[in-house]
DNA sequence: TTCGTTATTATACGGTTGAATAATTACGAG
DNA sequence: CTCGTAATTATTCAACCGTATAATAACGAA
């Protein structure tokens, strides 16, 4: 019977290790095994210090959801600004971004789902999905407004939000279908067709990196 | 201490509510919440009958789950081939039972959400959801194909799965952002949106019930 | 060094879980 | 009408859950 040797971490790496176990507990084992002795071992502590971190095992889920939405939207954010400052290549990257790793893998696809099950039932994860929804389509409205500009039209706002509520839904429908099966689409890679979809969405505007007359 | 009365059923019906009775309570209470205990006492039985009719709760759920994939594109497909024999006015009415209840209500999306998270968990909810995507996506392919027709083209077998698979896309992530957000939407009707983009996706082909000209 | 503070471990507790088994009741065959 | 079979209830069990509390070790300030 020795005891286990204590070894301090900071505030911050300790959060962030738990936050992680439980992420991983979740994509491998599912929801309910994702309990305070496994999320301890796989974070290599004691299930006590859980919560001497968070003050209840679900309020450390719904900073664990937080975080998995932030990351994917401040991945796909990233990718549209890394190097292009053309509107359309920045769709264009911001779209394939969704639909490559690390943002379209079974992992990630695992934990929102899990999440997305919580919404109807606790308030607190619906205020998270809310939140991050709204953060993901503004973004994706910005891009779509620059877009339309480009091309000479009226950036409407209506129509601007109307387009980017449907581009998302291809984005998400697509991440969803390519990641749970994606060995299906190994002759039709899903990034091209949802470029081509958008492009059909914008009614004929041409996303590709050296623009070509349509 | 009064003994809890007898109450025979047939198999069929004892099945039906025992699955119901999940159904409720993942809906409700998520899948931890869908305790064997809960469970019976939502169907108005005792625990043990539960193991009466399935080998192990897990059984229960994966059969559960088959039922909610079954119900969903029986429901759609029938609403496809309800009223209508023209093909353009089928996948219009396919389209928009995708996005009107009962199959876009919160409770299907949690059911269908909370199964998703188990698929890549539990090989046997992968094979349930290939199943039920391939099913869905065949309905969908074969409505593709005869609109193309119809339209004086070419049904090519790559086109018609390209077209399916970003339809299918479409339909999907609209139907889990009207379902979880659809207080967003009260100006923007979901389905609206979605004929609008399919129209796009094909080409400017005109879903309308009353054909008029593009 | 000393000592108070706090991160970490260890242990304990009440309640719940899925499953197994035993007891009881309804139903159908004969 | 009887009795065997199957459906349903009741009870039990070992394991596990999240949480609370106490013991211990590391670190920083003085």
């Amino acid at each position: 019977m020795s005891r286990r040797p204590f070894h301090r971490a900071s505030e911050a790496v300790r959060r962030q290790d738990l936050i992680r176990a439980t992420l991983d507990c979740i994509s491998e084992l599912g929801l309910r095994g994702a309990t305070v002795r496994e999320i301890a071992a796989r974070a290599g502590v004691t299930p006590g210090l859980i919560r001497h971190y968070f003050s209840s095992k679900d309020q450390m889920l719904q900073d664990a959801y937080r975080e998995v939405m932030t990351g994917m939207t401040s991945a796909v954010s990233a990718a549209a600004d890394a190097d292009q400052s053309n509107p359309r290549a920045k769709l264009h990257d911001f779209i394939v971004a969704n639909l490559t790793p690390p943002v379209a893998d079974g992992r990630t696809l695992s934990l929102w789902a899990a999440f997305i099950s919580h919404v109807r039932v606790d308030p607190a994860f619906a205020e998270i999905h809310l939140e991050s929804y709204l953060a993901f389509r503004s973004v994706l409205e910005a891009l779509v407004a620059d877009v339309l500009i480009e091309a000479g039209e009226s950036p409407d706002a209506k129509r601007c939000r109307e387009l980017a509520i449907a581009i998302n839904g291809v984005i998400d429908g697509l991440w969803i279908e390519g990641t749970l099966v994606g060995h299906l689409f190994s002759e039709t890679p899903l990034p091209g067709v949802a470029i081509k979809s958008v492009e059909a969405l914008l009614g004929g505007i041409s996303l590709a990196a050296k623009p070509q007359t349509n």
